[in-house]
DNA sequence: AGGTGTGAATTAATTCACAGCA
DNA sequence: TGCTGTGAATTAATTCACACCT
């Protein structure tokens, strides 16, 4: 019934799920099998329903999951039961970028925007004002935010990253192409499209060479 | 020796090698044990010696690893040692965001910009014009692009890769939050800030209810 | 009959221990 | 002596088969 140890694989398909249960919903189907959701989350019917298991019994038999009690399901799993408090570490172009995203909206309050520069600082932004990045210790405490995006350069992604764990962030979002440490308590995700290009450019390679599949 | 089978999970650390291979080489360092490579790249140092064996020797026992050797044998097997050719589908903020990317320069070539709004065909990015969808094809051929880059919003991700596989690209960079098909032979890699948001949430409220670690 | 939930079997990935070479 | 390279052991993840419920 409960959870034993959830392999992370399992989580980041739990995300794909929850996507194929809001199409779903949005065309107004209202129940799915296993084999109809993996369908859509290109994946294969076992997992679904080993993913599932894992964190409970949402389905019945012979008939399939009811599309909107599972999406609330999961969406209470992934933590998107709540509004989460984030602010943005660097201005440039894509600290701009995601500060005007709309996906952001529901469930995101976008709530600090921080840059070293001086001749940002005052920028009108998304909604709100571009701060000193001295400004962050005490507007954590005060807006009580909760997940810094660091959209630094390489460089100073670490000490940005160090900023946000002494400020007392609870996550970091880092799109820098670099590893950054946390102590433990603070987790990171990275998205990193540089790996992601030359991970291609390997299987590309790897696949004209016609070595093995 | 050579490959039995490379997890993909390996394919990933070996781009984090050949980046603290590049600091190493910049701060003018020329040879890493394993163990330094490791702390590095924020692995273990087993792991950095498995990795590096299913593709072939490059150290010497008792000595370490050759920097600026190891680096080129790894751009090798990552396909990094040609520039490849992409073009970017979609040219909204993101898109225009990488047209301008300065890390894209030395090893990747942006050849082509494509959008489906009129009111934006023959706008100048990057180094180069705006281009409507219908152009693709002939510009895939003529131009030789291989990698195609999808910034569109995710109701349009599909088709537009369906597009480039029908033009004849080899792979494809998707930044749009959706589960993209594509025949054998084609290669995706998604690259998804939201997925990545959301596995933050969940690991950062389990960890709040101190349930398991 | 039909489709979920899950223990067991299989396959894959990681960790380890140490032989082997400079 | 020191550190790599790799088979063996361990651990994790995926796949499967089927008992079980509606």
């Amino acid at each position: 019934m409960a959870n034993p140890r959830i392999p992370s694989a399992t989580v980041t398909r739990l995300v794909r799920y929850l996507r194929a249960l809001e199409d779903l919903d949005q065309k107004g189907v209202e129940r799915v099998s296993s084999e109809q959701l993996a369908e859509a989350a290109g994946v294969t019917a076992f997992q679904v329903r080993k993913d599932l298991s894992y964190f409970g019994s949402y389905g019945t038999r012979g008939v399939g999951y009811a599309v909107p009690f599972l999406k609330r399901e999961l969406r209470q799993i992934l933590g998107l039961d709540r509004r989460w408090r984030l602010a943005i570490v660097g201005m440039g172009r894509l600290g701009q970028a995601l500060a005007d995203y709309p996906g952001f909206g529901e469930r995101f309050a976008l709530v600090g925007f921080f840059d070293i520069d001086p001749a940002k600082i005052g920028q009108k932004v998304g909604g709100g004002v571009i701060e000193p990045l001295a400004a962050l210790p005490q507007a954590v405490r005060t807006r009580a935010i909760e997940i810094g995006v660091v959209t630094v350069p390489r460089e100073a992604a670490q000490e940005v990253v160090n900023r946000l764990v002494q400020a007392g962030v609870r996550g970091i979002l880092n799109f820098a192409p670099a590893v950054v440490e946390t102590p433990p308590g603070v987790w990171v995700e990275s998205v990193d499209f540089l790996a992601g290009l030359t991970r291609l450019t390997y299987f590309v390679t790897q696949e004209v060479e016609g070595e093995w599949i």
